[in-house]
DNA sequence: CAAAAAAAATGACAATTATCATATTTAAGA
DNA sequence: TCTTAAATATGATAATTGTCATTTTTTTTG
């Protein structure tokens, strides 16, 4: 579904939802460890969501990641996207390059009501909804 | 979602139980050629298959594979879970071990019933199901 | 029983993905 | 303006997955 990076790559957004705001970076090797992801390899992440501009950052001291208004209203298939690429969640769970609805590969009617339903909650919920559900108690952590 | 050598091995056996039966082998480059599949790669993901009996094989002079009448009455998960592994499929969006439904993680709740919706028709529909449909023009090949 | 045709077993190689390390650039503050 | 603390850029290494090749075993048939 996801790839491991996407995993990382959401989570550590999420926690930067919940934890940081235009007054309060973070830096990186406080994000890595409460979410429980190498700090070498979620800095990759987030230094190519920052140059994709779904997360913002500044450097020097005082610096470190966060999220602006405007990030927090991403979607997260932006995230995905990102990391992934588009075609990954996509593409014919058999991957052939002919299945569409009209010539619909034998998989095609089992799997894409889920996966229409998937990539709606994906396009629509934002970094900040799923943020808010945390903090309402709705949903879990720890990442 | 599946990995590359299980969208290759649901490919193999459809077009095992569409062209193959007791009386009628298929040896692997028969295979191979039509579902646009390396012979080799392939002919590893039968021989898992076939130990697993999920398919069926003999060997020598007029050997080769093919599905029995209880091959294929098997479920379509079966065979992901034995290319992929059962935990593949099943496993949290972000790979949470902790995430259930009592505490779901922020992605949960979005993935939950998309995800049962997909397990269930793997889990029910057999690879002759699926065979049915492409003889009755109501899903398409080639693979 | 010998030869040939098939799958089965084994393992080598390649590509992708995940992980880690190092050097560079930028910004803050003394 | 110098030092320091942070992100950024680059690239090296490791692990996993995908691909290919070779040898062994089994079965049929002449």
């Amino acid at each position: 579904m996801f790839s491991n990076s996407s995993k990382y790559a959401i989570k550590a957004v999420l926690y930067l939802a919940l934890n940081s705001s235009e007054e309060k970076k973070i830096m990186v090797k406080d994000i890595a460890e409460p979410i429980n992801v190498p700090q070498a390899y979620v800095a990759k992440l987030l230094q190519e969501l920052s140059r994709q501009s779904l997360i913002s950052s500044t450097r020097g001291p005082k610096g470190g990641f966060y999220l602006s208004a405007v990030n927090k209203k991403e979607p997260l298939i932006k995230i995905v996207n990102v990391i992934d690429g588009e075609k990954r969640i996509v593409s014919c769970l058999l991957s052939l390059e002919t299945c569409n609805s009209e010539k619909p590969c034998p998989l095609h009617e089992m799997a894409a009501p889920s996966r229409k339903a998937l990539m709606h909650s994906l396009e629509t919920k934002s970094i900040c909804d799923l943020a808010l559900e945390v903090k309402e108690g709705r949903a879990f952590l720890p990442l």
